[in-house]
DNA sequence: GAGTTTGAAACT
DNA sequence: CAGTTTCAAACTC
């Protein structure tokens, strides 16, 4: 297989064009600052040279201006999680979002680089919020590991897009996980629409690529079953694809009406149970400690600098004034009449099926004050009674299911809807799940958390296409709603659960492999300094002998 | 037990 | 407000 002659270059990069096929393994790159400025290479810097192993190379194989890499000697360059900037090159300190935000330019950030530059010199023409990647070692105070050292991808964990653009046909985001084996989503290569990237995290490594103006390098026997792909049409973009449209935030309606947990857990309002609290920085003053936010003094907890005892009674007076002042509700129960959750929960990953929740881990359905997404707790949900099952609570999963046995038969029987509320009918059905595909973000979800409470059966067909095929308690029965999936993604342990058109296996070819088929070689020159995990991808053989 | 994930709380 | 950061618990392996 050799790879098509004709080169896809990215509109505005200057990047050369690339030998007709990758064959050797070895790249080219300018020292012209301005050539990596518009091309997103590596920019050598002028100034004495630096005694990193990249220096070295750089150092012997300068040749003339341009320096000659070859995967051999880049085996001895330290993958870099930020990019060239923990080599000392154009190291830039991340810029805050906020500013970031309004970056429009048409030309890549600077010279001088930015912190863990995109790996992928389309970002220039974009104008999406660049990746603020983290330098490697970056220390990372929380509770499991205070003052460890992260693993490259999990030092950022926000959104790395602020203010997401809305859909931007032809672009996709692909970010790879790196630093770790094993089927956790940091592990997968993904794609996906801007937008949904917004609410990615633990992208040590991304960047984006605008398929309108690029052609996969692709072997010559491929033939990829969606029309639109080969270089995405720019024309018609009917093509739904994956992120056509985000997931609507489900808005559950109401269920003023009986069905109810009654787990028993309910502990009423003085808390009976004694609170432990591990707290390190908040001296138990402020919500975050439990035992603060239960009104409760700190007793043989394992918290630090603790305030929140009698000692200082001042000072934690004068917290929960102050905390009061803030909130009125504050301390008030969070669970007031047994049913809901008076604020609600704002879940984006957990299906509201662990504890994170504080409606799951209220033993309340999500009502509808909860903006979550994807939510499985609600009435009648198969898989609430299978993650309390799971978890053993099996009082819990007792309750799930009687609530959606009650529910059922009012549903059928008499039970007036109206006396619910006129949309009582609607009740805690997520209609997301019904109406829309699910998302890359979805399905990875649904991936880690498929480990536990799905069987693999579901996994790989109902929780695939997401909560595809719903099922949910009927009156002791299990139905299925059929819902159309756009995408039927294929999943490995090893290969991202992606949609088209990385989405079917094509000549065994792992999907990771097929994204970086969109990638030149300065790309994959880039990539491979960013991370262990891309630098393998970007030297695979088979990527280079196709 | 160490390290990761998560979403509320806090902050800007 | 919305966006971002901090935080400590929940969770995974
Ligand atoms: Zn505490
Ligand atoms: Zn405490
Ligand atoms: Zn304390
Ligand atoms: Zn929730
Ligand atoms: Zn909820
Ligand atoms: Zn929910």
């Amino acid at each position: 297989m050799v790879r098509r002659s004709k080169r896809c270059t990215p509109p505005k990069s200057e990047f050369s064009p690339p030998p007709k096929k990758r064959g050797r393994k070895t790249f080219t790159t300018s020292s012209s600052s301005q050539a990596a400025a518009v091309s997103g290479l590596l920019s050598l810097p002028s100034s004495p040279l630096p005694t990193t192993p990249l220096r070295k190379v750089l150092a012997s194989q300068n040749n003339g201006g341009r320096a000659l890499f070859e995967k051999d000697l880049l085996d001895d360059i330290p993958f870099s999680p930020g990019g060239l900037s923990e080599l000392g090159l154009d190291f830039t300190p991340p810029v805050k979002s906020s500013h970031l935000n309004s970056h429009n330019t048409t030309t890549h950030p600077s010279s001088t680089g930015r912190a863990g530059a995109s790996p992928f010199t389309d970002f220039v023409n974009t104008s999406l919020t660049p990746l603020n990647t983290m330098a490697h070692g970056t220390k990372r105070a929380n509770n499991g590991g205070v003052g460890s050292l992260m693993s490259p991808s999990s030092i950022l964990r926000k959104p790395l897009i602020s203010s997401p653009p809305l859909s931007r046909n032809g672009w996709v985001r692909v970010e790879i996980g790196v630093g770790m084996e094993g089927l956790k989503e940091i592990n997968r290569m993904t794609w996906r629409s801007p937008e949904i990237a917004g609410a990615d995290e633990n992208s040590a490594a991304s960047g984006y690529l605008n398929l309108n103006t690029r052609s996969p390098h692709q072997p010559s026997s491929y033939h990829h079953p969606n029309a639109a792909v080969g270089p995405p049409s720019q024309h018609h973009h009917q093509n739904p694809g994956p992120y056509g449209s985000l997931p609507m935030q489900g808005s559950h309606n109401a269920p003023s009406g009986p069905p109810v947990l009654h787990s028993g857990t309910g502990m009423g309002r003085s808390q009976k149970k004694k609170i432990v609290c591990n707290c390190k920085k908040s001296k138990c003053l402020k919500l975050y400690c439990e035992c603060f936010a239960a009104l409760q003094e700190c007793d043989s907890c394992n918290c630090n600098e603790c305030r929140n005892v009698v000692e200082f009674r001042e000072i934690r007076e004068e917290a929960i004034r102050a905390t009061k002042a803030k909130n009125p509700n504050a301390f008030r129960q969070k669970i007031a009449n047994q049913t809901n959750h008076s604020t609600g929960c704002r879940c984006k990953k957990s299906f509201c099926l662990k504890k994170y929740c504080e409606c799951y881990e209220a033993n309340v359905f999500c009502g509808d004050k909860c903006r979550c997404a994807n939510c499985a707790n609600y009435v009648g949900s198969i898989k609430l009674v299978e993650r309390r099952k799971k978890i053993k609570d099996h009082k819990g999963a007792a309750a799930a299911v009687k609530a959606a046995e009650i529910h059922h038969e009012q549903q059928i029987h008499g039970g007036n809807p109206l006396a619910w509320g006129d949309e009582q009918k609607l009740e805690q059905m997520p209609m997301h799940m019904v109406h829309e595909s699910p998302t890359a973000e979805d399905m990875l979800n649904a991936a880690q958390l498929a480990g536990g409470v799905m069987s693999p059966r579901d996994f790989g067909k109902d929780l695939n296409a997401e909560f595809g095929p719903k099922e949910e308690y009927n009156n002791g029965r299990v139905s299925k709603v059929t819902v159309e999936s756009a995408s039927t993604p294929t999943n490995s342990s090893t290969t991202i659960t992606t949609s088209a058109p990385f989405n079917n296996d094509i000549g065994g070819l792992k999907v990771e492999l097929k994204i970086f088929q969109y990638l030149n070689n300065g790309d994959l020159f880039n990539a491979g300094l960013v991370s262990k995990g891309f630098k393998e991808r970007a030297f695979d053989d088979t990527l280079w002998n196709m």
